[in-house]
RNA sequence: GGAGAGGUGACCGAGCUGGCUGAAGGUGCACGCCUGCUAAGCGUGUGUAGGAGAAAUCUUACCCAGGGUUCGAAUCCCUGCCUCUCCGCCA
Protein backbone atom coordinates (compact mmCIF):
# COMPACT_ATOMS: atom_id res chain seq x y z
CA UNK A 1 0.00 0.00 0.00
CA UNK A 2 1.02 3.48 -0.60
CA UNK A 3 1.78 5.22 2.79
CA UNK A 4 -1.32 7.53 3.55
CA UNK A 5 0.72 10.49 4.52
CA UNK A 6 2.50 10.61 1.18
CA UNK A 7 -1.32 10.61 -0.43
CA UNK A 8 -2.42 13.34 1.68
CA UNK A 9 0.53 15.16 0.04
CA UNK A 10 0.01 13.83 -3.19
CA UNK A 11 -3.23 13.56 -3.92
CA UNK A 12 -3.19 14.22 -8.05
CA UNK A 13 -0.56 11.83 -8.66
CA UNK A 14 -2.29 9.25 -6.76
CA UNK A 15 -5.51 10.18 -9.14
CA UNK A 16 -3.46 10.00 -11.91
CA UNK A 17 -2.52 7.07 -11.23
CA UNK A 18 -5.33 5.45 -10.38
CA UNK A 19 -6.78 6.30 -14.26
CA UNK A 20 -3.34 5.36 -15.84
CA UNK A 21 -4.28 1.84 -14.16
CA UNK A 22 -7.70 1.87 -14.96
CA UNK A 23 -8.51 1.16 -11.32
CA UNK A 24 -11.53 2.52 -9.09
CA UNK A 25 -10.58 3.30 -6.25
CA UNK A 26 -12.21 6.39 -4.41
CA UNK A 27 -9.73 8.62 -3.24
CA UNK A 28 -11.90 11.48 -2.67
CA UNK A 29 -13.56 9.04 -0.25
CA UNK A 30 -10.13 7.90 1.40
CA UNK A 31 -9.12 11.45 1.89
CA UNK A 32 -12.22 12.56 3.61
CA UNK A 33 -12.33 9.84 5.84
CA UNK A 34 -8.86 10.42 6.87
CA UNK A 35 -9.33 14.23 7.83
CA UNK A 36 -12.76 13.07 9.55
CA UNK A 37 -10.51 10.31 11.25
CA UNK A 38 -7.94 12.74 12.27
CA UNK A 39 -10.53 15.10 14.27
CA UNK A 40 -11.68 12.02 15.62
CA UNK A 41 -8.26 10.77 16.98
CA UNK A 42 -7.59 13.87 18.76
CA UNK A 43 -10.91 14.25 20.58
CA UNK A 44 -9.98 10.60 22.00
CA UNK A 45 -6.64 11.21 22.68
CA UNK A 46 -7.47 14.39 24.80
CA UNK A 47 -9.82 12.04 26.68
CA UNK A 48 -7.74 9.59 27.37
CA UNK A 49 -4.66 11.99 28.51
CA UNK A 50 -7.40 13.26 30.92
CA UNK A 51 -7.91 9.73 31.95
CA UNK A 52 -4.92 9.12 32.39
CA UNK A 53 -3.57 11.90 34.40
CA UNK A 54 -6.42 11.26 36.89
CA UNK A 55 -5.77 7.50 37.30
CA UNK A 56 -2.41 8.55 38.77
CA UNK A 57 -3.97 10.96 40.83
CA UNK A 58 -6.21 8.40 42.36
CA UNK A 59 -3.65 6.08 42.52
CA UNK A 60 -1.74 8.27 44.94
CA UNK A 61 -4.73 9.05 47.13
CA UNK A 62 -5.23 5.40 47.62
CA UNK A 63 -2.09 4.78 48.43
CA UNK A 64 -1.38 7.81 50.96
CA UNK A 65 -5.49 6.41 52.08
CA UNK A 66 -7.07 9.41 51.25
CA UNK A 67 -10.55 9.68 50.15
CA UNK A 68 -10.83 9.37 45.88
CA UNK A 69 -14.53 8.97 45.97
CA UNK A 70 -14.97 12.63 43.88
CA UNK A 71 -12.37 12.02 41.37
CA UNK A 72 -13.90 8.31 40.52
CA UNK A 73 -17.64 9.53 39.99
CA UNK A 74 -16.49 12.24 37.49
CA UNK A 75 -13.96 9.42 35.71
CA UNK A 76 -16.89 6.92 35.21
CA UNK A 77 -18.57 9.64 33.09
CA UNK A 78 -15.01 10.08 31.18
CA UNK A 79 -14.54 6.22 30.52
CA UNK A 80 -17.90 6.25 29.30
CA UNK A 81 -17.11 9.40 26.62
CA UNK A 82 -13.85 7.56 25.58
CA UNK A 83 -15.75 3.83 25.54
CA UNK A 84 -17.79 5.39 22.67
CA UNK A 85 -14.90 7.43 21.10
CA UNK A 86 -13.13 4.37 20.96
CA UNK A 87 -15.51 2.72 18.94
CA UNK A 88 -16.34 5.03 16.40
CA UNK A 89 -12.65 5.75 16.21
CA UNK A 90 -11.70 1.74 15.48
CA UNK A 91 -14.46 1.63 13.08
CA UNK A 92 -13.56 4.75 11.07
CA UNK A 93 -9.53 3.13 10.93
CA UNK A 94 -11.26 -0.07 9.40
CA UNK A 95 -13.23 1.86 6.29
CA UNK A 96 -9.74 3.55 6.12
CA UNK A 97 -7.82 0.74 5.97
CA UNK A 98 -9.77 -0.99 3.52
CA UNK A 99 -10.04 2.14 1.37
CA UNK A 100 -5.84 2.09 1.24
CA UNK A 101 -5.86 -1.58 0.17
CA UNK A 102 -7.99 -0.36 -2.85
CA UNK A 103 -5.01 2.61 -3.66
CA UNK A 104 -2.79 1.02 -6.72
CA UNK A 105 0.80 1.73 -6.69
CA UNK A 106 2.12 4.28 -8.37
CA UNK A 107 4.12 3.38 -11.98
CA UNK A 108 7.39 4.42 -12.29
CA UNK A 109 8.02 7.59 -14.46
CA UNK A 110 9.54 5.89 -17.63
CA UNK A 111 6.24 3.58 -17.85
CA UNK A 112 4.69 3.98 -20.96
CA UNK A 113 1.17 5.81 -20.19
CA UNK A 114 -1.66 4.29 -21.85
CA UNK A 115 -5.03 2.02 -21.00
CA UNK A 116 -4.44 -1.52 -22.62
CA UNK A 117 -1.41 -3.73 -23.71
CA UNK A 118 -1.48 -2.35 -26.95
CA UNK A 119 0.40 0.78 -25.39
CA UNK A 120 3.52 -1.79 -24.29
CA UNK A 121 6.62 -1.06 -25.61
CA UNK A 122 8.60 -3.11 -27.51
CA UNK A 123 11.58 -2.80 -26.47
CA UNK A 124 13.66 -5.65 -28.34
CA UNK A 125 13.39 -9.01 -29.95
CA UNK A 126 16.78 -11.56 -29.42
CA UNK A 127 17.36 -15.18 -30.28
CA UNK A 128 17.14 -16.53 -34.01
CA UNK A 129 13.84 -17.14 -35.89
CA UNK A 130 14.17 -20.55 -37.06
CA UNK A 131 13.87 -21.51 -40.48
CA UNK A 132 12.38 -25.15 -41.88
CA UNK A 133 12.05 -26.38 -45.52
CA UNK A 134 8.44 -27.78 -43.62
CA UNK A 135 5.52 -26.74 -42.90
CA UNK A 136 5.86 -26.59 -38.47
CA UNK A 137 3.30 -28.12 -36.65
CA UNK A 138 1.70 -26.19 -33.72
CA UNK A 139 1.86 -27.97 -30.04
CA UNK A 140 -1.09 -28.89 -30.11
CA UNK A 141 -1.03 -31.44 -33.15
CA UNK A 142 3.01 -32.83 -31.73
CA UNK A 143 1.56 -33.03 -27.90
CA UNK A 144 -0.93 -34.98 -29.37
CA UNK A 145 0.89 -37.20 -31.94
CA UNK A 146 3.52 -37.84 -29.48
CA UNK A 147 1.20 -38.66 -26.80
CA UNK A 148 2.40 -36.15 -24.23
CA UNK A 149 -0.54 -34.26 -23.04
CA UNK A 150 -4.08 -35.55 -22.37
CA UNK A 151 -6.01 -32.90 -22.57
CA UNK A 152 -9.42 -34.87 -22.78
CA UNK A 153 -9.01 -37.13 -19.44
CA UNK A 154 -7.83 -34.00 -17.91
CA UNK A 155 -11.34 -32.45 -18.48
CA UNK A 156 -12.61 -35.74 -17.49
CA UNK A 157 -11.36 -35.48 -14.07
CA UNK A 158 -11.24 -31.71 -13.35
CA UNK A 159 -12.85 -29.63 -16.37
CA UNK A 160 -10.88 -27.87 -19.32
CA UNK A 161 -7.73 -25.61 -18.49
CA UNK A 162 -6.35 -28.93 -16.18
CA UNK A 163 -4.30 -30.81 -18.58
CA UNK A 164 -2.84 -34.55 -17.76
CA UNK A 165 1.24 -34.61 -18.61
CA UNK A 166 1.58 -38.27 -19.69
CA UNK A 167 4.70 -40.49 -20.22
CA UNK A 168 7.39 -38.33 -21.98
CA UNK A 169 4.92 -34.98 -21.59
CA UNK A 170 5.04 -35.76 -17.71
CA UNK A 171 9.20 -36.19 -17.59
CA UNK A 172 9.66 -33.69 -20.22
CA UNK A 173 7.64 -31.05 -17.78
CA UNK A 174 9.34 -31.93 -14.88
CA UNK A 175 13.12 -31.70 -16.90
CA UNK A 176 11.81 -28.05 -17.53
CA UNK A 177 10.99 -27.54 -13.59
CA UNK A 178 14.45 -29.20 -12.35
CA UNK A 179 16.52 -27.33 -14.81
CA UNK A 180 15.18 -23.90 -14.22
CA UNK A 181 15.36 -24.40 -10.75
CA UNK A 182 18.69 -25.00 -10.80
CA UNK A 183 20.15 -23.01 -13.45
CA UNK A 184 18.82 -20.27 -11.13
CA UNK A 185 20.72 -21.71 -8.37
CA UNK A 186 23.53 -22.25 -9.27
CA UNK A 187 23.87 -19.99 -11.52
CA UNK A 188 21.96 -16.90 -10.63
CA UNK A 189 22.74 -17.10 -6.61
CA UNK A 190 18.81 -17.57 -5.76
CA UNK A 191 18.06 -19.95 -2.37
CA UNK A 192 14.98 -22.52 -3.13
CA UNK A 193 12.30 -22.26 -0.76
CA UNK A 194 9.68 -25.10 -0.98
CA UNK A 195 6.16 -23.04 -0.12
CA UNK A 196 2.21 -24.38 0.68
CA UNK A 197 0.29 -24.48 -2.02
CA UNK A 198 -2.28 -22.61 0.04
CA UNK A 199 -2.30 -19.26 1.89
CA UNK A 200 -4.81 -17.61 4.22
CA UNK A 201 -6.35 -14.40 3.53
CA UNK A 202 -3.96 -12.19 5.37
CA UNK A 203 -0.65 -12.88 2.87
CA UNK A 204 -2.88 -12.72 -0.14
CA UNK A 205 -3.75 -8.95 1.19
CA UNK A 206 0.41 -8.57 1.45
CA UNK A 207 1.14 -9.47 -1.98
CA UNK A 208 -1.93 -7.20 -3.25
CA UNK A 209 -3.86 -10.17 -4.60
CA UNK A 210 -6.87 -9.13 -2.46
CA UNK A 211 -9.06 -7.71 -1.89
CA UNK A 212 -9.04 -7.19 -5.87
CA UNK A 213 -8.86 -10.37 -7.38
CA UNK A 214 -11.25 -12.71 -4.73
CA UNK A 215 -13.04 -14.06 -7.67
CA UNK A 216 -10.45 -14.98 -9.97
CA UNK A 217 -9.07 -17.27 -6.93
CA UNK A 218 -9.90 -20.71 -6.10
CA UNK A 219 -10.63 -20.76 -2.62
CA UNK A 220 -11.23 -23.29 0.35
CA UNK A 221 -14.56 -21.26 2.24
CA UNK A 222 -13.90 -23.53 5.64
CA UNK A 223 -10.37 -22.72 6.35
CA UNK A 224 -10.66 -19.08 4.30
CA UNK A 225 -7.69 -20.34 2.31
CA UNK A 226 -7.03 -19.37 -0.89
CA UNK A 227 -4.81 -21.81 -3.71
CA UNK A 228 -2.14 -19.45 -5.05
CA UNK A 229 -2.31 -18.08 -8.35
CA UNK A 230 1.97 -17.92 -8.33
CA UNK A 231 4.54 -18.80 -5.81
CA UNK A 232 5.10 -14.99 -5.12
CA UNK A 233 2.46 -15.31 -2.34
CA UNK A 234 4.05 -17.80 -0.25
CA UNK A 235 7.66 -16.61 -1.21
CA UNK A 236 6.90 -12.94 -0.40
CA UNK A 237 4.78 -13.51 2.40
CA UNK A 238 7.92 -15.67 4.15
CA UNK A 239 9.23 -12.41 5.80
CA UNK A 240 5.65 -11.10 6.51
CA UNK A 241 5.93 -8.99 10.10
CA UNK A 242 9.42 -9.62 10.39
CA UNK A 243 12.27 -7.26 10.98
CA UNK A 244 15.60 -7.84 8.80
CA UNK A 245 18.90 -6.14 8.84
CA UNK A 246 20.34 -4.42 6.19
CA UNK A 247 22.79 -6.59 6.23
CA UNK A 248 20.42 -9.36 5.13
CA UNK A 249 19.71 -7.97 1.77
CA UNK A 250 19.43 -8.44 -0.86
CA UNK A 251 17.35 -11.71 -0.08
CA UNK A 252 17.18 -13.90 -3.39
CA UNK A 253 14.47 -17.14 -3.47
CA UNK A 254 13.05 -19.06 -5.94
CA UNK A 255 10.71 -21.58 -6.30
CA UNK A 256 8.73 -24.12 -7.77
CA UNK A 257 5.05 -24.22 -7.65
CA UNK A 258 2.24 -25.18 -9.24
CA UNK A 259 -0.45 -21.97 -10.53
CA UNK A 260 -4.13 -22.10 -9.69
CA UNK A 261 -6.31 -19.61 -11.47
CA UNK A 262 -9.90 -19.24 -11.84
CA UNK A 263 -9.89 -16.66 -14.58
CA UNK A 264 -13.61 -16.86 -15.03
CA UNK A 265 -15.27 -15.17 -18.47
CA UNK A 266 -11.45 -15.80 -20.01
CA UNK A 267 -12.93 -18.78 -23.14
CA UNK A 268 -12.77 -19.19 -26.34
CA UNK A 269 -9.59 -19.33 -28.75
CA UNK A 270 -6.68 -18.56 -25.95
CA UNK A 271 -7.94 -21.30 -24.31
CA UNK A 272 -6.70 -24.62 -26.81
CA UNK A 273 -4.01 -26.18 -25.67
CA UNK A 274 -1.49 -25.32 -23.04
CA UNK A 275 -2.22 -21.49 -23.81
CA UNK A 276 -4.12 -20.77 -20.91
CA UNK A 277 -5.01 -23.44 -17.88
CA UNK A 278 -6.50 -23.35 -14.80
CA UNK A 279 -3.68 -25.05 -13.13
CA UNK A 280 0.21 -24.75 -14.34
CA UNK A 281 3.94 -25.01 -13.27
CA UNK A 282 5.94 -21.93 -12.94
CA UNK A 283 9.00 -21.17 -11.09
CA UNK A 284 9.36 -18.18 -9.76
CA UNK A 285 11.85 -15.73 -8.77
CA UNK A 286 11.56 -13.22 -5.83
CA UNK A 287 14.18 -11.05 -4.37
CA UNK A 288 14.04 -8.22 -1.40
CA UNK A 289 16.45 -5.63 -1.74
CA UNK A 290 17.46 -1.92 -0.35
CA UNK A 291 15.42 0.09 -1.78
CA UNK A 292 17.89 2.37 -4.07
CA UNK A 293 19.07 -0.88 -5.74
CA UNK A 294 15.53 -2.28 -6.73
CA UNK A 295 16.11 -0.65 -10.25
CA UNK A 296 19.12 -2.95 -10.58
CA UNK A 297 17.61 -5.75 -9.38
CA UNK A 298 14.94 -5.32 -11.96
CA UNK A 299 17.53 -5.37 -15.10
CA UNK A 300 18.82 -8.40 -13.12
CA UNK A 301 15.68 -10.70 -12.96
CA UNK A 302 15.44 -9.76 -16.61
CA UNK A 303 18.61 -11.14 -17.65
CA UNK A 304 17.71 -14.08 -15.05
CA UNK A 305 14.34 -14.72 -17.20
CA UNK A 306 16.06 -14.01 -20.33
CA UNK A 307 18.67 -16.52 -19.53
CA UNK A 308 16.31 -19.48 -19.35
CA UNK A 309 15.16 -18.80 -22.91
CA UNK A 310 18.80 -18.21 -24.15
CA UNK A 311 19.38 -21.59 -22.74
CA UNK A 312 16.98 -22.92 -25.29
CA UNK A 313 17.99 -21.00 -28.08
CA UNK A 314 14.55 -19.44 -28.26
CA UNK A 315 13.17 -16.03 -29.89
CA UNK A 316 11.71 -13.96 -27.59
CA UNK A 317 10.87 -10.16 -27.28
CA UNK A 318 10.97 -7.70 -24.39
CA UNK A 319 8.01 -5.35 -23.94
CA UNK A 320 7.74 -2.79 -21.21
CA UNK A 321 4.46 -2.92 -20.00
CA UNK A 322 2.24 0.18 -20.33
CA UNK A 323 0.49 1.63 -16.70
CA UNK A 324 -2.91 -0.04 -17.99
CA UNK A 325 -1.78 -3.31 -18.38
CA UNK A 326 0.78 -3.00 -14.94
CA UNK A 327 -0.69 -5.22 -12.17
CA UNK A 328 -2.42 -3.48 -9.42
CA UNK A 329 0.93 -3.62 -6.82
CA UNK A 330 3.56 -3.20 -9.66
CA UNK A 331 5.47 -0.25 -10.53
CA UNK A 332 7.29 -1.38 -13.21
CA UNK A 333 7.00 -4.73 -15.16
CA UNK A 334 8.91 -6.42 -18.08
CA UNK A 335 7.09 -9.07 -20.32
CA UNK A 336 8.88 -11.69 -22.07
CA UNK A 337 6.94 -12.92 -25.09
CA UNK A 338 8.47 -16.24 -26.46
CA UNK A 339 8.00 -17.07 -30.48
CA UNK A 340 6.09 -20.18 -31.40
CA UNK A 341 6.47 -20.97 -34.72
CA UNK A 342 3.63 -23.75 -35.29
CA UNK A 343 1.10 -21.40 -34.33
CA UNK A 344 3.10 -17.87 -35.57
CA UNK A 345 2.83 -15.90 -32.39
CA UNK A 346 4.52 -14.44 -29.22
CA UNK A 347 2.98 -15.94 -25.92
CA UNK A 348 4.27 -14.55 -22.85
CA UNK A 349 6.13 -16.96 -20.25
CA UNK A 350 7.55 -14.35 -17.68
CA UNK A 351 6.63 -10.94 -15.99
CA UNK A 352 9.06 -9.33 -13.99
CA UNK A 353 8.71 -6.69 -11.40
CA UNK A 354 9.48 -3.79 -8.86
CA UNK A 355 6.72 -3.33 -6.65
CA UNK A 356 8.91 -0.63 -4.80
CA UNK A 357 7.86 -0.90 -0.93
CA UNK A 358 4.42 -1.13 -1.85
CA UNK A 359 4.04 -5.28 -0.69
CA UNK A 360 6.68 -4.56 2.04
CA UNK A 361 4.00 -2.12 3.57
CA UNK A 362 1.20 -4.17 3.40
CA UNK A 363 2.87 -7.49 4.23
CA UNK A 364 4.53 -5.43 7.22
CA UNK A 365 8.42 -6.94 6.03
CA UNK A 366 10.99 -4.36 7.37
CA UNK A 367 14.97 -3.98 7.48
CA UNK A 368 16.66 -1.77 10.23
CA UNK A 369 19.09 0.16 8.23
CA UNK A 370 22.97 1.00 9.25
CA UNK A 371 21.46 4.07 11.17
CA UNK A 372 19.32 1.75 13.51
CA UNK A 373 15.82 3.43 11.68
CA UNK A 374 13.05 0.67 10.21
CA UNK A 375 12.73 0.93 6.53
CA UNK A 376 11.23 -0.76 3.89
CA UNK A 377 12.58 -3.35 1.53
CA UNK A 378 12.04 -2.93 -1.61
CA UNK A 379 10.27 -6.41 -3.27
CA UNK A 380 10.52 -8.09 -6.99
CA UNK A 381 8.94 -10.90 -8.93
CA UNK A 382 9.62 -12.48 -12.55
CA UNK A 383 8.59 -15.54 -13.57
CA UNK A 384 11.63 -17.61 -14.45
CA UNK A 385 9.72 -19.17 -16.64
CA UNK A 386 6.19 -20.63 -16.98
CA UNK A 387 6.24 -23.74 -18.26
CA UNK A 388 3.22 -24.51 -20.24
CA UNK A 389 4.02 -21.82 -23.01
CA UNK A 390 7.75 -22.58 -22.76
CA UNK A 391 6.59 -25.83 -23.08
CA UNK A 392 4.69 -24.82 -26.62
CA UNK A 393 7.95 -22.48 -27.95
CA UNK A 394 10.12 -25.86 -27.09
CA UNK A 395 7.55 -28.15 -29.06
CA UNK A 396 7.51 -26.17 -32.10
CA UNK A 397 10.71 -25.24 -32.36
CA UNK A 398 12.67 -28.64 -31.30
CA UNK A 399 10.34 -30.48 -34.14
CA UNK A 400 11.23 -32.61 -36.66
CA UNK A 401 9.75 -33.38 -40.40
CA UNK A 402 8.34 -36.33 -39.29
CA UNK A 403 6.83 -34.70 -36.04
CA UNK A 404 9.20 -36.21 -33.64
CA UNK A 405 10.78 -33.63 -30.69
CA UNK A 406 14.19 -32.29 -30.47
CA UNK A 407 15.44 -32.72 -26.59
CA UNK A 408 16.79 -29.57 -26.31
CA UNK A 409 20.86 -30.29 -24.89
CA UNK A 410 20.65 -28.76 -22.10
CA UNK A 411 17.65 -31.00 -20.95
CA UNK A 412 19.80 -34.05 -21.54
CA UNK A 413 20.57 -34.47 -17.53
CA UNK A 414 16.91 -34.87 -16.84
CA UNK A 415 16.18 -36.41 -20.10
CA UNK A 416 18.48 -38.22 -22.34
CA UNK A 417 15.63 -39.32 -25.02
CA UNK A 418 14.78 -38.33 -28.01
CA UNK A 419 11.21 -38.35 -28.64
CA UNK A 420 9.72 -40.53 -30.72
CA UNK A 421 6.50 -40.69 -32.12
C1' G B 1 -9.13 -35.81 17.84
C1' G B 2 -7.95 -35.99 23.73
C1' A B 3 -4.83 -33.83 27.97
C1' G B 4 -1.49 -30.12 29.59
C1' A B 5 1.90 -25.65 28.95
C1' G B 6 2.56 -21.19 26.61
C1' G B 7 2.31 -16.65 23.17
C1' U B 8 6.13 -9.86 26.11
C1' G B 9 10.53 -5.19 22.34
C1' A B 10 15.31 -6.95 16.27
C1' C B 11 16.16 -11.65 19.31
C1' C B 12 16.18 -14.25 24.19
C1' G B 13 13.84 -13.48 28.67
C1' A B 14 11.75 -11.20 33.71
C1' G B 15 7.17 -9.24 35.27
C1' C B 16 1.50 -11.77 35.44
C1' U B 17 -1.18 -11.16 44.40
C1' G B 18 -4.26 -4.70 38.76
C1' G B 19 -1.77 1.70 39.47
C1' C B 20 5.17 4.24 40.57
C1' U B 21 6.38 -1.01 33.86
C1' G B 22 6.84 1.22 27.37
C1' A B 23 8.11 -2.62 30.20
C1' A B 24 14.26 -5.42 34.48
C1' G B 25 18.36 -8.31 32.61
C1' G B 26 20.91 -10.33 28.55
C1' U B 27 22.02 -10.71 23.22
C1' G B 28 22.22 -7.95 18.89
C1' C B 29 23.01 -3.23 16.66
C1' A B 30 25.35 1.96 16.54
C1' C B 31 29.11 5.25 18.34
C1' G B 32 33.44 5.91 21.42
C1' C B 33 37.60 4.03 24.29
C1' C B 34 41.17 0.47 25.29
C1' U B 35 44.08 -3.47 23.84
C1' G B 36 46.68 -6.08 20.29
C1' C B 37 47.44 -11.69 18.20
C1' U B 38 43.14 -14.21 16.15
C1' A B 39 39.28 -12.43 19.26
C1' A B 40 37.93 -10.11 23.58
C1' G B 41 37.30 -6.01 27.39
C1' C B 42 35.11 -1.20 28.99
C1' G B 43 31.69 3.03 28.38
C1' U B 44 27.45 5.39 26.16
C1' G B 45 23.27 5.01 23.24
C1' U B 46 19.28 2.03 21.00
C1' G B 47 10.91 0.58 20.69
C1' U B 48 7.17 0.85 16.83
C1' A B 49 2.98 3.31 14.88
C1' G B 50 -0.53 7.51 14.89
C1' G B 51 -1.95 12.70 16.17
C1' A B 52 -0.74 18.16 17.42
C1' G B 53 3.50 21.64 16.44
C1' A B 54 7.93 25.68 12.31
C1' A B 55 10.78 23.38 16.03
C1' A B 56 12.12 22.02 20.91
C1' U B 57 8.48 19.21 22.53
C1' C B 58 3.73 17.33 23.99
C1' U B 59 0.28 13.41 23.50
C1' U B 60 -2.24 8.56 22.28
C1' A B 61 -2.05 3.45 21.20
C1' C B 62 0.59 -1.08 21.23
C1' C B 63 3.18 -6.96 25.96
C1' C B 64 -0.80 -12.82 19.75
C1' A B 65 -6.03 -10.97 18.01
C1' G B 66 -10.97 -9.47 19.39
C1' G B 67 -14.36 -8.56 23.34
C1' G B 68 -15.36 -7.87 28.84
C1' U B 69 -14.57 -6.24 34.18
C1' U B 70 -12.43 -1.49 36.31
C1' C B 71 -11.50 5.38 37.51
C1' G B 72 -7.16 2.39 35.78
C1' A B 73 -5.14 -4.09 32.67
C1' A B 74 1.02 -6.95 29.97
C1' U B 75 -1.20 -8.35 34.65
C1' C B 76 -8.25 -10.58 36.12
C1' C B 77 -12.50 -12.95 32.84
C1' C B 78 -14.44 -14.77 27.91
C1' U B 79 -13.76 -16.07 22.68
C1' G B 80 -10.58 -17.00 18.59
C1' C B 81 -5.83 -17.97 16.32
C1' C B 82 -1.00 -19.94 16.76
C1' U B 83 3.22 -22.70 19.10
C1' C B 84 5.22 -26.57 22.26
C1' U B 85 4.86 -31.39 25.19
C1' C B 86 2.31 -36.07 26.01
C1' C B 87 -1.55 -39.60 24.11
C1' G B 88 -4.46 -41.31 19.93
C1' C B 89 -4.95 -41.53 14.52
C1' C B 90 -2.53 -41.40 9.84
C1' A B 91 1.09 -40.68 5.14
Amino acid sequence: MIDLKYIRQNPEQIQQAIINKNEKADLAALLALDESRRKLQYDFDTHKAEQNRMSDVIATKKRNKEDASKELSEMSLVAEKIKQLQAELSQQNAELDSLLLRIPNVPESDVPIGNDESFNEIIRHEGELKKWDFEPQDHLQLAQANGLIDFMRGAKISGSGFPVYSALGARLERALINFMLEYHQQKHGYSELMVPLMVNRKAMTGTGQLPKLEDDMYRCNEDDLFLIPTAEVPVTNYYMDEVLSYKDLPLLHVAYSPCFRREAGSYGKETRGLKRLHQFNKVEMVRFCLPEDSPRHLEEMLDNAEAILKAFGLHYRVLKLATGDLSFASQKTYDLEVWAPGSKEYLEVSSVSNFGEFQARRANIRYRDAAGKMQFPHTLNGSGVATPRLMIAILESYQNADGSIQIPDVLKPWLELRINK
